[in-house]
DNA sequence: CCGGATCCGAAAAGATACTG
DNA sequence: CAGTATCTTTTCGGATCCGG
């Protein structure tokens, strides 16, 4: 793709695509989420060849949703923890696989649960001010000015 | 990508990576939703080589998302149209259009209104019981029995 | 003109071996 | 443990061409 204007573009979702058009991305953040942090550990959970899972590392710190951190001195070893930009991807992944659940669920899945209650988690899109689940009305959209 | 064993994986976000894990795909669901329909007006919007758009629409069409409908007997032309399954999508989009405003919204960008009342809409993630917000409390996995 | 199909060079994936 | 080097195979993306 065209990873240069991309940058540039009036929509959000179009911004993302440096990092989210890529299926190993996703999966390495599922996993970061899921507390992995070691390239051991992606590359072996993943099955993902190193030469590929060294450039996605990369990417995801140079676009702010992972950061190398020093956790051992001798010898200097490093590792990966989400920034604030990576925890709020959360919702992102939930939302992706709310769907999945829906319509690639036959077998076994997994499930989300509240770590106190034990209760399911069932994610759906509201509007923050009214509650109004996402696709429930017609929306438009507004281009932004001058572009 | 071993797109293969994945429709298997306990995950439901893995299970979406024959699609989701592409920028193109994304761009073309985004636009489906704008309300595109034709070859024609994916390419010219998106600058994506024919090639590229023939494949990522059989992709899409296969996986239940867009399917074809005759809109012209003579000549015979196709257009692509959202399932239940594609429109379903929309959540999807807008968390991620969501991430990007906050995170890569610089500059201007576009903005979701609500078609009658024409008020921004601000996507926010909860709990469909307990309307908490997602994140804002800790989570556990479940696997699933067997594997 | 619309909806592709074909061809080709460039890039990336995937596997394996090796290094500090 | 966290990568790098190297090689082969697959895919990408652009330009051009085809059928109705």
């Amino acid at each position: 793709m065209n990873d240069k204007n991309i940058c540039d573009d009036p929509c959000p979702i179009a911004r993302c695509l440096a990092f989210l058009g890529d299926a190993w991305s996703l999966l390495i953040l599922r996993d970061a989420h899921f507390g992995l942090t070691r390239f051991d550990q992606f590359r072996k959970n993943l099955g993902i060849g190193p030469a590929i899972l060294t450039r996605r590392l990369a990417t995801l710190t140079a676009e702010g949703l992972l950061e190398k951190r020093l956790y051992s001195e001798r010898p200097p070893r490093e590792e990966y923890v989400l920034t604030a930009a990576g925890r709020d991807f959360l919702p992102v992944l939930f939302t992706i696989g709310a769907w999945g659940r829906k319509y690639r669920g036959e077998g076994r899945l997994v499930r989300i649960l509240d770590a106190e209650t034990g209760a399911e988690i069932r994610p759906v899109l509201v509007d923050e001010v009214t509650g109004i689940k996402i696709g429930d009305r017609p929306i438009c959209i507004a281009e932004p000015d001058g572009d």
